[in-house]
Order: structure tokens, then C-alpha cells, then sequence
DNA sequence: TAGATTGTTAATCGATTAACAATC
DNA sequence: TAGATTGTTAATCGATTAACAATC
């Protein structure tokens, strides 16, 4: 009964898809080895995390020699669950929605969108994506059968913010326990309910904090942007 | 010349616009007031922590009342450099691009898509957004005068993959300090250019890797999911 | 065997959290 | 004054990194 793997630091499974995606992109390229260097260079980390992470999956290195490529791709797959593809539903249709629905990335890496629903029924029809990969948009009302249907596990929450806490309940309810959000809310799900949050706006907030700090590093000393003290 | 306020943890940063989401929130609904116990609350993290991560802003709150939501609102805001807008170029005007110059969730939070780029001749002459706020897709030749006519410094890479560290060394040479790269590449940059990276496939991933677990943890320990060892 | 590179240990660093004195 | 809540300290936890023995 005790559990086969011990648990995969948070930090190391964001690195991960990282690797497989250089990785992937090495193998494309004929190269059959690389030494944790070689990744942490292409990766864009250091050396030493790159063999750290990796040895969390196991000893997959030949010392002397470095990693065999296909097999690390084998293994990260493996352990992120990438051996098979994942069935995707989208909720909300709106520009956001629509654009995931139609974005050529997630079939590529995996993820089947198998529908989107929207409450507006003027966006009920519309198709989207291309060839099989095409999805009509349907009414909210026929989640749980997409859901049951395809097996979905994993829902997106596309809606406008004050939608996606009722779009996130919709979700649950028709049995979807991972979440990616995209709405700018916190959401409240059950516990075991995963939930990701994508804030767009939050990441170029994040860009303005380090182009003021710059603006403010190149200012002179005596300069008018002062911060203003009550 | 020592700098007027001690470096901000990179993790206190990326709090800092949930809590000015949530604080903007309390003051539309008419709350003058909110304990770091209320705030904490309402974005998922604990109390301490909200009183750690403000308390690198300044002391702006009052012992046994709390703080005053407009007042940390104005602060969060300066901290951030969102007391003003923030002019954005966006490179690639595919389906994510396009999507991503009509996102009204950009607008509403400072950001203003003042041109969007592409190598595409077709493409060229798009229309995007509406109102006051559209766009229209512009040769990749017209980014350095689009950078400088409106003192861009954020720039947005959303081309595929294989064009993005051309577009991003494109971005760099019209005068772009800060990326928001939206390719699954890591992408070359000189120093003093910030990158952050939106991977939309890799947060996927990344939920897939919690499924994988709940289906190995609700697996019976005979079961035929074993994990397959060389 | 000599050279290369892993996998792991131990040191360091940064982030989180509990606890509580300060103070409204 | 009594009750509430901040701001800060100190303890804890987790992540990063350097260093090196193991080993190909």
C-alpha cells in the first residue's frame, strides 16, 4: 500500500513539460543524447536542476555518457500523462473561447477540444476549429451528456468574470475535476478539484511592475516620479 | 543613492494583482474596509502571507481595523506601475493573436493594443477589436515606427513556434524591453529584457499530470495501469 | 585507464506560516 | 479599557545550487 513514487515537487512538474518540449524538438533534429547541460541550456535552467528533476522520475542518465533522448520523452510523457491523449470542453464562446477552440496548439500537444457550450444561444452553432478536429458550439444545457459522452476530465472556463464561478460549478457538476481558468476570479471549487488559473492581463501587470521599475532604476535621484506618501 | 525601497519577492509580485482584482471587487460592492483575514479570503491564500505581501508595499493599514480597500487599491497600483496605461504591440496575427487583440480583458485593465504585426500578406489589413479600441494588422516592417510613434515597451509574441525567436529579436530591435511570449519556445533575449512565458498547452499538461495521479491513486494496487519499467 | 557526466548529498537561499508584541 | 488586527520576528518548509563520489 504504499504509494509507488513519492510525490514530484510543484516546481519540478512545471519544468517538466519544458524538457519534453525541447526534448521533442532535439529528437526532431536527429540528436539521440544530451547531457543535463545540453538540456539546462536549451531549457534555459541550470544543469544541476535539470539532473535534480529528473531524477524524480528515476535514474534515467548514463553517467559519462548523458540521457538517451526518445527514452526521456518516453518518460516525462509517461509520467505527465501525455501517453494518451486528454478530452478538453470549453465553456464560454466567446472571443477567448472561440480562439481556444481554434487554436491549432492543444490538438498538437494532445488535447482534443470534444466541445464548447455557451449560454447565448446566438452562439449556438457557430463551428470552429478546422477539419476533424471541427466543434459546433452548444447550449450549457448539454454539458453533461458532452462530458459523460467523451469522458472529459478537464474543463476550461472561458466566460466573462462574472460568469465563471456558475460556468465552474456547471463543470463540477457534470463531472469535470480539472479546472483551467481563464477568467479574472478566484474560483471556488470542491476540494479535489484542480484548479489553473491563466490571467492574461495579470502576466502584462507583471511586465508594467519591471518597465517601472526600469523607468525608475533611469530616473535621476532627485526626479518628479517620487512616490507620493500620505 | 540607495534605492528608495527594498526589492519585492518575485512571488509577492505575482500576488499582488489578485489582490488588487479582488480589493477593486470589494470597492464596486461599497466595502471601505477589509481585514488581511477578508482579503486573504476572497484570493485563496492565507492571512500572514496577505500581511507579509503588503507589508513590502509600506504600512498602510490600521492596527485593530484593517485597511482602507481604496487607499491599497491606489498603492497596489503604483507598485505596479498601473496608475497609468500601458501601450502593446502584438507580433503574429494568427488565431491567437487575433483573438488577443480583440480581448476586451486587456482594455479593461490598462493595456492598449495600439498594433498588431504579421508576415502574412493576407493578413495584412485585418480589422480587429471594435470601437475606439481596433486594430488593423500591419506589415512586421511598420514595428519600429509603430514602437516609436507610441512608446510601446511590452510587446506580445503570438506567432507559431518556428517564427517566434525572429519575432521576438524583431520586437527587441524596435525598441522592446519587456515579452510576453505566447510560443512554446524559450526564447534568446539579451539582458535587460524581461520574457514571461504563456504556454497554454503546458498548463494543460500540467492538469494532466494531476488526472494521471488521480487515476493511479483511485487504481486498485494489482491494477493493469502499472507503470511499465524497462 | 582517463575523461565525462550522472545521481545524490549537503549547504544555501527564498518563501511560507505561526505567533505575538505593538497599537488602533 | 477591552477587543481587534496589524506589522514583524522567528521557525519551518520547500526549492535551488554547488560539490563530488559513483560509475559509465
Amino acid at each position: 500500500m504504499t504509494p509507488r513514487r513519492r510525490r514530484i515537487p510543484d516546481a519540478t512538474v512545471a519544468r517538466l513539460p519544458v524538457y519534453l518540449q525541447v526534448l521533442v524538438e532535439q529528437a526532431d533534429l536527429g540528436v539521440d543524447n544530451i547531457s543535463s547541460e545540453g538540456l539546462a541550456e536549451l531549457a534555459g535552467v541550470n544543469a544541476a536542476k535539470v539532473r535534480k528533476d529528473l531524477s524524480y522520475l528515476g535514474s534515467y542518465g548514463t553517467r559519462g555518457v548523458g540521457y538517451e533522448v526518445a527514452y526521456l520523452v518516453y518518460q516525462i510523457r509517461r509520467e505527465l500523462g501525455l501517453d494518451h491523449d486528454w478530452p478538453v470542453v470549453i465553456i464560454g464562446a466567446g472571443n477567448l473561447g472561440q480562439a481556444l477552440a481554434g487554436y491549432g496548439g492543444f490538438h498538437d500537444r494532445g488535447f482534443d477540444v470534444v466541445g464548447i457550450v455557451d449560454v447565448d444561444p446566438d452562439k449556438v452553432g457557430i463551428r470552429l476549429g478546422d477539419g476533424d478536429d471541427a466543434v459546433e458550439v452548444r447550449p450549457v444545457s448539454e454539458l453533461p451528456r458532452i462530458v459523460a459522452r467523451s469522458g472529459v476530465s478537464i474543463g476550461v472556463v472561458a466566460t466573462p468574470p462574472s460568469a465563471a464561478q456558475q460556468a465552474a460549478e456547471q463543470l463540477v457538476a457534470a463531472g469535470i475535476t480539472s479546472v483551467l481558468n481563464f477568467a479574472p476570479v478566484v474560483l471556488n471549487v470542491p476540494v479535489g478539484v484542480t484548479v489553473r488559473k491563466v490571467d492574461l492581463a495579470v502576466e502584462l501587470q507583471i511586465l508594467s511592475y519591471h518597465e517601472q521599475r526600469r523607468l525608475s532604476a533611469a530616473a535621476p535621484s532627485g526626479s518628479t516620479l517620487r512616490a507620493v506618501r500620505p
